[in-house]
DNA sequence: AGTGTGTCCTGTGTGC
DNA sequence: TGCACACAGGACACAC
């Protein structure tokens, strides 16, 4: 689902309803997502004052004075709404923001201090939440062995040459690794991969030099436009506040197969890798 | 160890 | 119109 950016977005939704203000209840609608909620999941969220709303690669992570994080992955069809009231699902007039399409899949849903509701839809339910001690943070399963965030001093040329060196998969693959650099989907890796005029299919061990600081230039740029633009609305995502993000408008090669490359070569071709799609354009990446 | 495939789940669009 | 099938923004558990 979403990638990088649309969760950024998503969390400057979450923020101004829930960042300061203490979680009155919680309500599942099922005992799990992609995975069971944890033990005593709603009782150890039940009174908890959320403090901040953080993101690292693709995960929301609410910090909680209860020296608990609330980690959430959206993934593929997550999406969250705010609404006025709890109970609001039955006061359809009464909507802060535009709910989720399908009531049937508010999985989970917050009732937040001041007469908010925070609702969790997901048809997929390939979405997941957990709670874990904000202290052991470096031992949480799902961020101990992220990479960089693609924004941060620590992503450059060099470490995208030191994390590809020897690799003989294909440089789509070694950016949809978490491990390489954090946050990037198959979306953002095709256009980033266009910009810097790099084959999807040239092997990560022929990027080093020259051309890995060009693709570090490229995964920047295009992460950091996406979030200025509010992320990328295809089918099911949209921000926190019911919005379309418009980035989508701005694709260079997703989604465009066949389609003349904005460069004014060929078409834009769509390969499968790993069986997911690539668009990419053969002229002018190699 | 590193890499490719199958899998979870539902909804939507396309082609017959 | 109805149906079958491919495909969708993620990331894990496996097999090799």
């Amino acid at each position: 689902m979403p990638e990088l950016p649309e969760v950024e977005t998503v969390r400057r939704g979450l923020a101004p309803a829930m960042e300061g203000r203490r979680i009155e209840a919680v309500h599942l609608a099922r005992p799990d997502l992609r995975f069971p909620f944890p033990d005593r999941f709603a009782q150890r969220l039940t009174g908890a004052r959320v403090t901040r709303i953080d993101r690292r690669a693709k995960y929301l992570l609410a910090r909680l004075d209860t020296d608990e994080t609330l980690l959430m992955h959206l993934g593929m069809s997550g999406r969250f709404s705010i609404s006025a009231g709890p109970h609001a699902a039955a006061r359809p007039g009464a909507f802060v923001y535009a709910p989720a399409a399908d009531p049937r899949h508010d999985h989970v849903v917050f009732d937040i201090e001041g007469a908010l509701t925070v609702s969790y839809n997901d048809p997929r339910r390939f979405g997941f939440m957990t709670l874990f001690a904000t202290a052991g943070e470096e031992a949480q399963p799902f961020l101990k062995s992220l990479g960089p965030e693609p924004d941060s001093n620590r992503f450059s040329g060099a470490c995208l040459s030191e994390a590809f060196a020897g690799r003989r998969t294909p440089v789509k693959a070694g950016l949809l690794d978490q491990s390489v650099v954090a946050g990037l989907g198959n979306i953002y890796v095709c256009e980033a991969l266009w910009r810097a005029r790099i084959s999807p299919r040239r092997l990560c061990a022929s990027i080093p030099g020259a051309r890995a600081e060009r693709l570090a230039t490229a995964v920047r740029a295009v992460i950091a436009e996406a979030i200025s633009a509010g992320g990328s609305t295809l089918r099911d995502y949209a921000g926190a506040d019911g919005a379309m993000g418009y980035f989508q408008h701005s694709f260079d090669v997703y989604g465009r197969e066949g389609e003349a490359c904005r460069r004014g070569c060929g078409p834009v071709m769509r390969i499968v890798q790993s069986g997911r799609s690539t668009f990419h354009c053969p002229a002018c990446q190699r």
